[in-house]
DNA sequence: TAAGCTGTTCCGAGTGAACGAACACGATCG
DNA sequence: CGATCGTGTTCGTTCACTCGGAACAGCTTA
């Protein structure tokens, strides 16, 4: 148990506290049996047992407990994720009604540029892709749809972060900005400085600081109430995202799609 | 799991301890709260407890475990779901690399119809929508991604029953087939007798038997094996489906698309 | 200021989760 | 054809840990 990434902002507890029971133990064991079980895709008891570094009876009991309820299956090979898991994504994926009104945007930027679009939220911090749309020339990207990226490498999770103030930014993106590519941001002075100038213009971009030769512009989604939803992004290689079509095209273009997409949200 | 031959010899119940077993409690209570949230959408600690018949402090340890792995987040008002459950659902619809091929093809049966394709799975004896498209004259229905429906109240559902033998359809839908509509077949034999129209013509329909005024064609996906991969099907509102398109193109177009589907499964 | 709600923390007590060994079953050996 | 390894399953025991209740804290309401 001692292993545990502990992703808490800036917040000196130290004292005291001693880490009270920490958690659950049992649960967090059977969602590390389903997120081994993500990655695996079939996996039998012993296996599970192994990795996991825990009694083949435990790892027995815990895999019938999931089967019961539909989180994992067995198959001949042996055991695999089950579909339950994507009836509460999706049930987390709806959680909002706006989140299916971005959809529909999605797919139509995706349409209209033939590029990939996406929209993203902030949760614990990071950019979680929600949707997606690939138009027929749209890049491949290993990406998965509820995966995570740091916010501070993305044209959506910088659009995202220019909705809150320096503090704020700070917290989220904490003290050390992890470089992904060589173009990756990673002074936090640097950050606050470029999304100052999203703040003026209305959306960022991303030169490669993610992926090599993808390059995309991104802009925030306000709720009626000022807070902000999420971000849209347009995303595609370096060679098609230039010029023109890069600085005045695509970001006309997702401004005012986002610009609808606030009006529909705001009168839903 | 209902056939669980218990022969243990002497088995005085009431003893202590007695009923071995029966699955981890604090993980299923732990899924207890994420199914409630997937359908109250925001909940706070008292209103869980309540909802479970738990202590405010159950529930507080709980929500703190799930919250602590992104499997629940707190917001102003409450605790929702949380996006690490899309990203499991993702990866249960991408366990298997066909899965992601049938999209495709659910995708063009979609378009080129212009109303809703679905894919789907047989999990638990239930069918389970896996993916969906929606063409533009599409109905919307209910149904979620991840959702459930009987097997035998659906054309697809019954495209999949086909490739089983009589004895294993009866264990899969059980004894008694229980109406949804005015129209859902009820009688076991009944449905194994239309089985065997649906092995001959390759296809199987269903004239609102789940939904009203909801028709659909529905065809099994065959491995390479021979084993079933799941089923796709094509709905619409009934004044759309019936007569030469019902009877014939929509059936023809969907078996040919299905071969498509194989064939690139077979070669990937 | 007091009362009501929320979420949080504390602590003790009884349960039940984890373990390890023994068991059953099948495949793959020799 | 018997032995051996592999699998998944079952069984008792024990101690860690989950649970529940009560006290605490923070915020809005009366």
């Amino acid at each position: 148990m001692s292993g545990h990434t502990n992703d808490t902002p800036a917040e000196t507890d130290g004292s005291g506290g001693s880490d009270r029971g920490g958690g659950i133990s049992s649960v967090g064991r059977a969602f590390d049996i389903a997120e081994l079980l993500a990655t695996e895709t079939t996996l039998g008891v012993t296996a599970v047992a192994e990795e996991l570094g825990v009694a083949k009876s435990t790892a027995h009991d815990h895999l019938s407990t999931l089967a019961e309820r539909g989180y994992v299956v067995r198959a001949p090979e042996g055991y695999r994720l089950g579909m339950e898991f994507l009836r509460l994504g999706e049930a987390a994926r709806s959680r909002d009604e706006a989140y299916e009104i971005a959809r529909e945007k999605v797919e139509k930027l995706a349409n209209e540029t033939n590029e990939r679009s996406q929209f993203i939220v902030e949760e614990a911090g990071r950019a979680i892709y929600v949707h997606r749309e690939v138009g027929p020339d749209a890049v491949h990207t290993d990406s998965a749809i509820g995966g995570h990226v740091p916010l501070y490498a993305t044209a959506a999770g910088k659009a995202l972060l220019s909705h809150h103030d320096d503090d704020r930014v700070r917290e989220l993106v904490g003290d050390n900005l992890d470089p992904i590519t060589d173009n990756t941001v990673t002074e936090v002075d640097a950050l606050l400085a470029e999304l100052e100038t999203v703040r003026e213009r209305g959306y960022a971009t991303n030169c490669a600081e993610n992926t090599p030769r993808l390059r995309a512009v991104g802009a925030p989604v306000e709720l009626p109430d000022g807070r902000p939803l999420g971000a849209i992004s347009v995303s595609g290689p370096t060679h098609r995202m230039k010029g023109e079509r890069f600085e005045s095209e695509l970001p006309d273009l997702l401004l005012g799609t986002v610009n609808e997409l606030e009006l529909n949200i705001a009168y839903a």
